[in-house]
DNA sequence: GGGCCTCCTTGACCCAGATCAAGCGCGAAT
DNA sequence: ATTCGCGCTTGATCTGGGTCAAGGAGGCCC
């Protein structure tokens, strides 16, 4: 069984059929939905590195992410750029109306995504108010998550900024794994350096020095460049700024 | 006829009962739906500097600017502040299904806004699905708009940050009048120093330096503090970073 | 093994923008 | 008319993070 087949089958466990997140989280697909849209999927697999869409490519078709993770930037003309989001598995792209992206999105890491052809994806939106509504729900949540990012990138210190996305990847790295938050969290860190720094809108030796202090100071556990530890959630939580609340992705 | 009175007035000639946009914008609402909205519509207003919303209060409705401007915020402890949003005549705000507002909206001038009580309005959402579509799409804009921004905030300079904002502003003021972009462009800011700042993650001394700065350079003219005047569109745009392509706002 | 990638780390220096501080302009209150 | 206060401007200085530059650590292919 090859990689991407494993995908297919891992996505048909956990994510069914439903067009708009894993079956877990959308209860209310009924069985004449899923029909319909059985018809009108279709999966797409990338390799690291490959671009899913160009920034003003016609966007004929709509999906979410079966496995792998998937960044939107944007670039300036001067090939300044700044990644605006993650998708990561269950994220939903593309929208409905607009033909052309706004940004670019890049795999990350191998990427297989679920995809819908758009103009049968619109017309189902019409006649079942609760995908379109779910969608609205989903859409607002990016919508404030990608707020929440203007803090970061506005008012933070570039150590508040590692420390937010930190915070934010372990999070969803383990809703993703159904753990609770208690004990120590490890994860892999699923961006390079430079795409962390395209993400916090800092330089990448930035990063690297800052992972470094927080590796000294004991906020962090490093083996190898990618493989975090968190001892203390708490403590990475304040070194975020954010000493209440938390954050979502996009 | 108060200033109230007045922006009443006003507000049932440009948006009629329109839940969502200006009628001109949004021609979908059959007289039926008017109906029912008129039944769950109220009107308020605030006066500058009032706040509407605090982050974090219960939402019991949603509603569009009639008139004014109010700005979307987000406070750390520490006193920090970004603007994450403004929300100009016909924007929505409030979202279905959370209960709890993610930020402050603060009136900026004087506002006055057209509210729904948030139960009706959902179940109205729920059985009329091209409000809820209508809604998708305004909140897929302003989610572009917001990404667009976190380009701005991370990777522009003050100067390229102010030209951006301004020419935001020029742009969404344009449109509002229904003027074509030809002629030099003239317009109130309706920001102060600080609220620029806030805006664009900078400190008021940095915005007012950049400001004197573009005058001097010949890019703007103002008349005193808000009264700006744009003679080359295009030339602004250059100044901003964006060569070909424009922004919206939320 | 050795060469050669690519990704990462660390150091030295510099500069855009923050910070601190002084003062201006103008409308409103007395 | 004077004073007050707020929003803004401008100057002087400081500093966080950018820039430039020199390696280090795997991983992969020959």
């Amino acid at each position: 069984m090859n990689k991407v087949t494993d995908d297919l089958h891992h996505a048909s466990q956990d994510c069914g059929s439903c067009p708009i997140r894993h079956r877990a989280v959308c209860a209310r697909c009924d069985s004449d939905e899923l029909e319909r849209l059985e018809e009108i999927k279709y999966y797409r697999s990338f390799e690291a590195g490959q671009t899913v869409i160009w920034s003003g490519d016609r966007m004929d078709f709509v999906g979410s992410v079966v496995s792998g993770i998937a960044s939107l930037t944007q670039t300036m003309e001067d090939g300044r750029t700044q990644m605006v989001g993650l998708l990561l598995p269950s994220d939903f792209v593309g929208r409905p109306g607009r033909l052309s992206a706004a940004y670019d999105v890049v795999a990350t890491t191998d990427l297989v995504m679920c995809c819908f052809r758009k103009k049968p994806f619109e017309a189902m939106m019409l006649e079942t108010p609760h995908i379109a509504q779910r969608l609205l729900e989903m859409t607002l949540d990016e919508l404030d998550a990608a707020r929440e990012w203007m803090l970061v990138l506005g008012r933070k210190t570039a150590r508040e900024k590692i420390a937010s996305l930190l915070s934010i990847i372990a999070r969803r790295d383990a809703s993703l794994k159904l753990n609770g938050t208690q004990g120590p969290l490890v994860f892999d860190l699923p961006l390079t350096r430079e795409a962390m720094a395209d993400y916090l809108g800092l330089t990448l030796e930035t990063v690297s020095r800052q992972m470094s202090a927080l590796k000294r100071d004991g906020v962090i556990r490093l083996e190898g460049k990618r493989h975090v530890t968190i001892p203390d959630f708490t403590r990475l939580m304040t070194e975020a700024g954010d000493d209440n609340d938390g954050g979502m992705m996009a």
